[in-house]
DNA sequence: TGTTCGCTTGTTTTT
DNA sequence: CAAGCGAACA
């Protein structure tokens, strides 16, 4: 390999790095890809390493696949040729052991993946069960607790013998509750795939070793972003011996609220002593204005470890930045400005990234006024459509008998008479038999169902035992087209509404997807779609122990990837995994996406929406490591521009159907001035002169303790007080009257009672408060529907 | 039993 | 503004 001619020398220290762990600080756009391909690519090539000895994690499956690929292509393997080097996400690594040895833990071979919507179904259960009150310990605020602990691998035992407080103590019950029913429906929930693998690999110490023996060269990819149970994983994947590369920049670390812990890149050394650290300073994809903007941006962070990008493309472009009216008038501007620059650029070369996905409506809208192409990334996600989730509940039934959740969804939908009473008195018998819904209606009398009720019941348990005797012998499509038919559910759709036929449509979509996964995954290799795991571990084994010892030499026995997967779980397990990136549309005009879904994206010419206030940083997002990782979000975005970088922000903008006033993000200010270009919309609304208030303008806050001159307000774009944000403006929401609340001060809310209030964050209608009931506890409530009294 | 209507409620990011 | 929910109606 001809490295030199290939990579720069602090690439070339990292793909030849020898054995032991390293960490390879990339920075935006230095080529850490690259310099993950080309690392295994050296390991088989000039090192003789042997490829199923080497595993590569990534995060997504679009960048796993995009990783495959350019391997084999540096292996020089023909056409639709893969190696056996393991490429794929942390998840499917999990999914994989435990489709295999998930027995030893806990789950049986046919479990269904909860997704977040049937996490929550699950967990409102759960606190109905436990007699919790849903107002005060809500579903969703459990479910991000259970979160937080599966994350950290505490179990619902030590989360409640942990647990202080009015909060946790009644969480600790709906989590040992939800993880009860959970397994009683064979059902693994995502924080549980990479839990229960850990599990797995800590407790099966031959199976353990096995791995450790065959793995030898562990590279992981996008680092910042792996919490406490994955780099455990990764850890026991690896063991001692093996050595491990991992490549990751904190200054692109987005996913703290998943449970990412920044300290795994930041403190590496201590979790792995004696390792080696190299730095990619120098950049690829950027114009020098762009990497000293979002360099300056970020430098204003204090967790990072510090780096200093540079590129030899020069200065290009300033950057503009624009401050538009509402939302409205920002997409007009937008568009415009797409359509001068489509003299230079393709429409696929141009993004625009948003913070929330309810921005892109508005941008929407606009594009389409204009007749410009474009792609939504997400947007509804596909897989999690009605209509798709129940098909797929069909699926899982067949697949996993004891899927209540699944089969409460589809006991009636489409509807078969099988009304709220004859469910209910189902549920009831199942609960007294204590078994699955499934082997109630196999077996339970129903005692007060109606004769009506009874026979629907019967017609439905014969459709399922029907569709699941065909789906032993008949293919994936052939069975959803079954599904489809015999449910009734084509029938539902064929009404001619609109959004009967749009619903259609999805469900065509979703057939062919079933088709082209089959006919992908009949060939000889793998399909592009699901990523290999096979070379991993042990072959299988039909005997229930994998531990006992005659495997010597099975080090080189490659093993069919999936092949002890059947179609229908491995079709599941990949509608479960796909994420809305994995479908972008390169080839079909503009991209709209989130920040979180540009990240490891780049464009010639990028948009950044909605700097503002409360958008970014997320009003939700104030505590200071939050304050952090929304610039680092912005800083992310910045950073996919390769040639022209826009910033836009709003001076009003409909939230909750509502104007409201918007300040620009605290984040411009940290930008400098040199390589910006400012202009403003003149449907920005003046609202009013800060010379008469003594208010500055945001940029003059920062000389605001020396009286500099400072750029006019007019091109700078006004701040108002902050104090009187959304008082002045006609058009905003009347505030709640005369009431500044404070910390310390007692207060009354209309349902939840006296209590106490703790902080306060932000102000006018988007403040944040924290309030301690004497009733529930701890709660933060948004100042504008909170109707707190002074009391 | 199934559908529709009006009410409340609450807002981020996603493997 | 929307989603979600319960109650009233067909």
């Amino acid at each position: 390999m001809d490295l030199p001619r290939l990579l720069n020398p602090e690439q070339i220290a990292a793909v030849t790095f020898g054995d032991g762990p390293q960490l390879v600080l990339a920075g935006a756009g230095s080529g850490k890809t690259r310099v993950i391909t080309h690392r295994i690519a050296w390991l088989i090539a000039e090192r003789g390493v042997e490829p199923y000895r080497i595993a590569a994690v990534t995060f997504t499956n679009k960048a796993a696949g995009e990783m495959r690929e350019r391997v084999d292509r540096l292996l020089g393997l023909p056409e639709g040729a893969r190696s056996e080097v393991f490429v794929g996400t942390f998840h499917r690594f999990a999914l994989r052991l435990l489709r295999r040895y998930g027995e030893r833990v806990g789950v049986s071979p046919g479990f269904s993946i909860l997704d977040t919507q049937d996490q929550l179904a699950l967990m409102k259960r759960a606190i109905e069960d436990e007699d919790l009150d849903p107002s005060t310990v809500t579903p969703r605020a459990v479910l991000s607790a259970v979160s937080d602990a599966k994350n950290r691998l505490i179990g619902p035992g030590r989360f409640a013998s942990e647990a202080s407080g009015f909060f946790e103590t009644r969480a600790a019950r709906a989590f040992h509750r939800y993880q009860k029913l959970l397994r009683q429906a064979n059902g693994v929930d995502f924080d549980d795939m990479i839990a229960l693998a850990v599990q797995l690999l800590e407790q099966e110490e031959v199976l353990r070793q096995r791995m450790q023996r065959r793995l030898r060269y562990l590279l992981v990819d996008e680092f910042q972003d792996t919490n406490f149970a994955q780099l455990r994983l990764v850890e026991l994947a690896i063991g001692a011996g093996g050595s491990l590369t991992a490549v990751g920049d904190e200054d692109q670390s987005i996913y703290r609220w998943r449970g990412a812990e920044l300290d795994n890149i930041l403190r590496f050394e201590d979790a792995f002593p004696g390792a080696t650290v190299h730095k990619l300073e120098r950049n690829y994809r950027s114009t020098q204005n762009i990497l000293d903007a979002s360099g300056a941006l970020v430098s204003n962070n204090e967790q990072r470890r510090g780096k200093r990008l540079w590129t030899d493309h020069g200065p290009g472009e300033r950057i503009a930045l624009h401050y538009a009216g509402d939302e409205g008038d920002e997409a007009r501007w937008i568009a415009a400005r797409m359509r001068q620059l489509h003299d230079s650029y393709t429409w696929t070369e141009m993004a625009i990234l948003v913070r929330t996905n309810a921005q892109t409506r508005a941008l929407e809208d606009e594009l389409l006024r204009q007749r410009i192409p474009y792609s939504l990334v997400a947007g509804v996600r596909f897989y999690e459509r009605a209509e798709i989730k129940d098909l797929v509940a069909y699926l899982r039934v067949l697949r996993n008998p004891r899927d209540n959740l699944s089969l409460r969804r589809i006991l009636n939908q489409p509807p078969r008479g099988i009304g709220k009473a004859t469910a209910q008195a189902l549920f009831e018998e199942a609960e007294a038999m204590g078994s699955a819904l499934w082997d109630a209606l196999r077996f339970a009398r129903l005692r007060g169902v109606s004769q009506r009720g009874r026979s629907a019941l019967l017609r439905f348990r014969e459709l399922i035992e029907q569709l699941r005797t065909l789906a032993a012998t008949q293919d994936l499509p052939t069975v959803l087209q079954e599904v489809i038919e015999a449910t009734g559910y084509a029938r539902l759709l064929s009404k001619d509404d609109a959004d009967a036929q749009a619903r259609l449509e999805n469900v065509r979509e979703f057939l062919s997807a079933a088709q082209e996964f089959n006919e992908d995954a009949g060939a000889t290799d793998l399909p592009a779609l699901v990523g290999s795991i096979g070379a991993l571990e042990a072959p299988p084994r039909r005997d229930p122990d994998p531990g006992d010892d005659e495997e010597d030499g099975d080090d080189a026995s490659p093993l069919g990837p999936e092949e002890d997967s059947d179609p229908l779980t491995m079709f599941l397990d990949y509608v479960s995994l796909v994420s809305d990136i994995d479908g972008l549309q390169t080839d079909a005009g503009v991209s709209v996406m989130t920040l979180h879904s540009a990240k490891g994206l780049e464009f010639p010419v990028v948009f950044v929406a909605g700097l503002e206030d409360g958008l970014l940083p997320h009003f939700n997002s104030q505590a200071p490591e939050e304050l952090e990782e929304e610039r680092r979000l912005l800083y992310v975005g910045m950073t996919r521009a390769e040639r022209r970088l826009h910033l836009t922000s709003c001076s009003r903008r409909r939230i909750a159907g509502r104007y409201q006033d918007q300040e620009p993000s605290p984040f411009l200010p940290e930008l400098p001035e040199a390589q910006l270009e400012i202009t403003e919309s003149a449907a920005r609304m003046p609202r009013y002169d800060s010379r008469l208030t003594g208010v500055h303008s945001f940029f003059g806050d920062r000389t605001s303790a020396a009286p500099a001159p400072r750029p006019t307000p007019s091109s700078l774009g006004v701040a108002p007080a902050s104090a009187s944000r959304g008082r002045t403006s006609p058009l905003a929401p009347a505030p709640n009257p005369g009431v500044a609340v404070r910390p310390q001060m007692s207060v009354r809310h209309p349902t939840l009672g006296r209590g106490v209030v703790l902080a306060v964050e932000g102000d006018g209608d988007s403040a944040k408060i924290t309030v301690f009931f004497d009733r529930s506890g701890k709660r933060r409530l948004l100042a504008k529907y909170a109707g707190l009294e002074p009391g």
